[in-house]
DNA sequence: CGCGTTTGACCGGCGC
DNA sequence: GCGCCGGTCAAACGCG
């Protein structure tokens, strides 16, 4: 079961069931929970970010979900089952138990970064509102997916360290005026984790466009992330490793759907074209699913406490919030919180390209389904594009149609169409 | 051509 | 003073 917002509790779909973390834990239990990011903490955390340690489960279970969807071996469209399962429990009980009175604050955070506000709290030399890791010497201990940190770097060194096979990459922050710098080795004990460490104090708010790279980078950051590799040599990170302007788009969509309360416009592309057999229904489904998941993004992006950053909390209906689990109030608490912890944009970031991923997995089944029934040769189907389906070829950004040689005139169209839709998701 | 990365050289702090 | 070490500089290089 899934704690709510007031008590309530969402069923778990038994395909999912392992992904949840038991109920009527302790919140003392969390820390053995969550494993994607921990920190370096040389300090208890603040009180407001101890009582936010209490309410994580439904935001780590739908960020569980989301991990269980990516990693899945199951093909596509069971996928789509348990999401539409889920989704369909989620959209039954958003409407038992909206505007639950009991729905009290409950500004809570998990431990997944607080370590980080802990860190910046206790480092104690937060500028007012600014986006930024400060203090001096604030150390952050990041997995592949999270290195982005909102901020703009320029590498200006690498040194070989002594007691670490890794080296060491020293960066600074390329904002005119500002002198934070920050080095980055990967650690010893976990190789898939980075040791980021912090020199100084941000001016200056995260630039909005930081994230946008080549596609190359883009690229490589994928193959890195997914393939849970060493592509390269190593600290050498990206300025912004992974974060696709596609994805941004997508997730902004998203953003609006949640921000529109319970039914937000059709925005999947399946839902574009209606007159293909199988499409409403389908439309449907994604349509529970895309506002699952841009709840859990929100609930995600709460936990970090980096939402007030963000413009999608702006006007988020009570019936959203309880999908959440969150309140009003909380939302609003999280600003304070927001003001501790600003680098956390990287583990909103990395949700939102999940989410962007497993979107468009599903409209690439849509459009495979569509296409399906309407007579279109079924190996057709399996050359069509399906971005980001496997946890082994994800390539976040890279989804192509590939049309396949061969295929008749049924199939030359359906893979415009196809195309078509993957912009249409991309866009 | 501009921008970011690479990489060897250089610098300063520290311990002996 | 010397050597070690971490941090920084800047010319060379690569890429789009």
């Amino acid at each position: 079961m899934l704690p709510m917002s007031g008590g309530g509790m969402l069923p778990i779909p038994d395909a999912l069931k392992s992904d949840f973390p038991v109920s009527n834990q302790g919140p003392g239990s969390l820390a053995a929970e969550q494993e994607d990011e921990t920190e370096t903490s040389e300090a208890e955390p603040a009180p407001v970010l101890r009582s936010a340690l209490q309410d994580v489960r439904p935001a780590q279970a739908a960020a569980n979900v989301i991990r269980k969807m990516r990693e899945s071996q199951d093909s596509p469209s069971k996928r789509l089952d348990l999401l539409a399962a889920y989704a369909e429990e989620a959209e039954r009980q958003l409407n038992s138990n909206s505007n639950s009175p009991e729905a009290g604050p409950c500004n809570k955070r998990q431990r997944t970064e607080a370590g980080g506000a802990r860190a910046r709290a206790h480092g104690d030399e937060d500028d007012e509102g600014t986006a930024a890791p400060s203090g001096s010497g604030m150390q952050r201990v990041v997995d592949m997916a999270n290195m982005d940190d909102g901020f703009r770097w320029r590498k200006y060194g690498q040194k070989q360290v002594k007691g670490s096979p890794f080296p060491r990459a020293y960066y600074k922050c390329t904002h005119v005026g500002c002198t934070v710098r920050k080095h980055v080795e990967r650690s010893a004990e976990d190789e898939t984790r980075f040791v980021v460490t912090y020199e100084g104090t941000h001016n200056h708010r995260a630039p909005a466009g930081a994230r946008r790279r080549s596609p190359k980078d883009v690229a490589e950051a994928e193959d890195e992330e997914f393939e849970g590799e060493d592509a390269e040599d190593e600290s050498s990170q990206p300025t912004s490793p992974n974060y696709g302007p596609q994805v941004a788009q997508l997730s902004q969509a998203q953003q609006q759907a949640a921000s529109k309360g319970q039914q937000p416009p059709q925005q999947q592309p399946s839902q574009q074209q209606p007159q293909q057999p199988g499409s409403a229904e389908l439309g449907q489904q994604l349509h529970l699913q895309s506002s699952l998941l841009a709840s859990s993004v929100l609930q995600q992006a709460a936990l970090t406490g980096v939402l007030p950053l963000l413009p999608y909390n702006t006007s988020l209906s009570t019936e959203v919030l309880a999908t959440l689990g969150l309140s009003a109030e909380t939302l609003n608490g999280m600003e304070a919180l927001n003001a501790l912890n600003v680098s956390n944009l990287a583990d909103l970031n990395n949700l939102l390209r999940q989410h962007a991923q497993i979107d468009m997995a599903l409209a690439a089944q849509a459009q495979a389904m569509d296409a399906a029934s309407a007579g279109w040769d079924p190996l057709a189907c399996l050359i069509t594009p399906r971005p980001n389906v496997s946890p082994a070829g994800a390539q976040s950004g890279q989804a192509q149609a590939v049309p396949s040689a061969g295929t008749g005139k049924q199939g030359k169209q359906a893979v415009a169409q196809a195309r078509q839709q993957v912009a249409t998701t991309e866009a």
